[in-house]
DNA sequence: GGATATTATTTCGAATTCGAAATATAATTT
DNA sequence: AAATTATATTTCGAATTCGAAATAATATCC
């Protein structure tokens, strides 16, 4: 019983799950799950290198690229030269991918706490640190 | 603070963490994540239709029939018609493909476990029960 | 200060994934 | 029993992802 790998199992169902969802919420706009996440954390922490970006995100950089690449061609953020260090570019939305994400932000909020919100709050910080205690072991 | 939406976060974070460990432990053997979860119902279930292969894997079937066809092509599963109903393809391992888990899944068993078993029992058994309880809520 | 190592990003080709349409068969309706 | 609807699978083209190599700039070492 113990030995056995069903709660990664249910992990990766649950993650599945809540994937699917925001795909669902998001296609609508004409963005993929990385489109949206790259537009989240620009919409949160404000301009951001690429590599930053990536870390959020999830995806190796070379597709980080390539959403970068379509999010500029989309006219929603545009890549500028740091001037600390000539290697890196710096990541923000434009009028435009600020406008679109206002719009969107707050219905794809309410949808995601709303799966959230079947968990009382003592469950759900209960389940925040399972999961960091989990995730913490993972990375190598 | 309770209208954030960091318990998902962090809920992709470690599925994430995961599933980068398992892709890890698995492309030594020239498989990727979907092979080896094809590979591993088999192993568990014995043969199965594509069907319900797919709903184990997470993945859409025109994607699984890709993953079967790799997995033909590289000798590790074999495809028979169904006698009960002809639109059925049955999917099972080969002798290879059989002796390729004997091999790969007890040492992915342990590396396995061993991310788990940072949590003890009682965290493990409380976890599932809040990856359900939030899984069950975000099918739609 | 030049050589070497490190970091940030992009390019490339290949692999994987998707959704929609196509195909084939089975089940249900009328 | 023909017509309709539902189910299982595959095919197709496009989108996304990856890893490895290339490029460019910075940081470190000798």
């Amino acid at each position: 019983m113990s030995q056995d790998l069903k709660t990664l199992t249910i992990l990766l169902r649950a993650a599945n799950a809540v994937e699917h969802r925001i795909k669902e919420d998001v296609s609508m706009y004409g963005l993929g799950l990385s489109d949206f996440g790259a537009l989240e954390v620009l919409y949160h922490k404000g301009p951001l290198p690429v590599q930053s970006i990536c870390e959020k995100v999830l995806i190796a950089n070379s597709s980080m690229s390539y959403v970068i690449d379509t999010l500029i061609k989309k006219q929603l953020i545009k890549k500028l030269k740091s001037p600390d260090d000539r290697r890196v570019h710096i990541i923000e939305l434009t009028e435009e991918g600020r406008k679109l994400m206002d719009e969107i932000y707050p219905k794809h909020q309410d949808h995601m706490r709303s799966m959230i919100d079947v968990l009382d709050q003592n469950e759900e910080i209960e389940l925040q640190r399972l999961l960091k205690k989990l995730g913490k072991q993972s990375k190598k």
